[in-house]
RNA sequence: CGGGGUGUAGCUCAGUUUGGCCAGAGCACUCGCUUUGGGAGCGAGGGGUCGCAGGUUCGAAUCCUGUCACCCCGACCA
């Protein structure tokens, strides 16, 4: 290594975390803030989540939803009118109590979530079954002072979405819920390049206030587990704390059924722990910023040449919409590759004298590290080819990882105990582990007291279905994904 | 919120034990020239109320008290 090429990012191998707080800020998505865990989501940051915005508003508008905002302050009295809602997130609320130099008669809660404010307006809209459903979307931030906080993954204020509706029956809101839940698999599967298994949530990892909760699951790359989207059956618990009533066809007053679903900016951290490696980010075409970065090298008379030939080349890959830039910058080109590489641009496109004398460029594709000499009239044929490749070879590269870190046959918790003792001793990713459940929560808590291994999902389609409960060894009721997650 | 750690230039840090010696180094930044195929070279510059607030002292980056932030490990969570 030449003097002055300092190692800026810590290895994965080293220490994750760090890996993952020195990658985001040396590729400059985010920065921290004076206000405790508050980041600012620097512009390549914040494109990432529009790009996710896209892709889901395009299908929440397509199946029937449309966008609305309601207001960031709750009053007190909303919280207290359904139960466990109030018990989940009181503790986590940031209060105002003061506006105009004057205490208010009723403290406002900075909205962790707005099934409060949305329930309480949907009584006021909602009379027959012909107002029925209420398919209504919410871009907005949320707050919830959390004690832990990590850049995306968890902080006190956050990007999300957050999807309510209002049906006549359970039926067609059941529909609903799992409808979302499958639009989120799609999205974060061929968008983001993650790999998840859906489930529903064990009653002890519910949403406060549901009567049923789903999740898609992802696994980073240090073999813990994020919740990447959620969607919620709420039944009437909604409806009857905030008296949400239609008078249906059999002239009869009933009480709604709601749902309610969200994906975060907690999806940018995932993506980035999912395919990052030591030489910082690795972004899967489609939301990636910049797609194809341009390097010209050489300089003097040549380097004129050179770059009309690159003008040409971007004038050409933006008129196939492709998202291209060129580094110009008074660097060296080999500063430039480690630059580019950091901050995860799928193609870098290489050109120089030699290039041209030989009527090529050097393409290097981020995801393999390979290099290719492609003619130049095949140059933008290639890149729309490769920028396709690299989104199927992420996916499937993080599939693999998936498969790999899942062990399905370990049956007790001595068992897995000793399988995270010696995953710690061997210094490797302990995953996942799929376990059978009776169905008991004493048995359920009883994992995560010995292990630290929490229930993610009891996926709908587990690889193979536990015959016992891991903890006690009677018959299973459920098949459930357990590990360590963010 | 408990345990541990760190706050000195944009970044990484030295200096703090034992108070006084111009507040320093490398990288980054600015200007000039030479350079350009995997983190270029030479020369000349700019930049810090030492996290913040008190206190002790003739004198504080250094000692004391408080406070804030960040990182790591645990309990709570999208």
């Amino acid at each position: 290594m030449k003097k002055g090429l300092l190692k800026e990012i810590t290895p994965q191998s080293e220490d994750f975390s760090r890996w993952y707080i020195d990658t985001i800020k040396k590729a400059d998505l985010m920065d921290y803030t004076p206000v405790r865990g508050c980041i600012v989501f620097k512009p390549d940051g914040y494109e990432l989540w529009e790009r996710i915005q896209q892709a889901m508003d395009k299908r929440f508008k397509e199946t029937g939803h449309r966008n609305a905002y309601f207001p960031m302050l709750i009053p007190e009295s909303f919280f207290e009118k359904e139960k466990e809602h109030v018990e989940g997130f009181s503790p986590e609320l940031p209060w105002v109590t003061e506006a105009a130099g004057e205490k208010l008669e009723e403290k406002l809660a900075l909205r962790p979530t707005s099934e409060t404010m949305i329930g309480h307006m949907y009584s006021q809209w909602i009379q027959s079954y012909r107002d029925l459903p209420v398919l209504i979307n919410q871009w907005a931030n949320v707050f919830r002072w959390e004690k832990r906080t990590m850049p995306f993954l968890r902080t006190s204020e956050f990007l999300w979405q957050e999807g309510h509706t209002a049906h006549a029956d359970e039926e067609e809101a059941r529909h609903e819920t799992l409808q979302m839940l499958e639009i989120y698999r799609e999205v974060i599967e061929q968008e983001l390049a993650i790999p998840v298994w859906m489930g529903q949530k064990t009653p002890s990892e519910k949403f406060a206030g549901a009567v049923d909760t789903y999740s898609v699951e992802a696994m980073m790359k240090d073999g813990k587990a994020v919740q990447a989207g959620t969607s919620h059956y709420l039944g009437d618990n909604f409806a009857k704390g905030f008296d949400i009533k239609f008078l249906d066809r059999d002239n009869k007053l009933k009480f709604v059924h709601t749902t309610s679903w969200g994906t975060s900016t907690r999806l940018i951290g995932s993506m980035i722990m999912v395919h990052g490696d030591d030489k910082g980010l690795v972004l899967p075409p489609r939301v990636a910023p910049t797609q194809v970065i341009m390097i010209p090298i050489g300089s003097g008379k040549k380097r004129e040449i050179v770059l009309n030939k690159v003008d040409d080349f971007v004038t050409d890959l933006k008129r196939e919409e492709v998202r291209v830039r060129t580094d110009v910058r008074d660097e060296t080109p080999g500063w430039k590759f480690n630059e580019w590489e950091m901050r995860g641009v799928p193609i870098r496109v290489e050109i120089g004298p030699r290039d041209l004398e030989n009527n090529q460029v050097i393409i290097a594709r981020r995801d393999t590290g390979e290099k290719l000499t492609v003619p130049i009239d095949q140059l933008i044929e290639t890149v729309k080819g490769l920028l396709n490749e690299i989104q199927t070879n992420m996916y499937n590269k993080a599939l693999q990882f998936k498969a790999a870190h899942s062990h399905v046959h370990i049956d007790t918790l001595d068992e897995l105990n000793k399988h995270v003792i010696k995953s710690e001793q061997d210094q490797v990713i302990a995953g996942w582990v799929l376990a059978g459940w009776c169905g008991d929560e004493t048995c359920e808590a009883k994992v995560k007291e010995e292990t630290s291994f929490t229930s993610r999902n009891i996926p709908f389609e587990p690889p193979l279905n536990k015959e016992t409960c891991i903890t006690c060894g009677q018959k299973a009721q459920h098949t459930v994904w357990f590990s360590r997650s963010y």
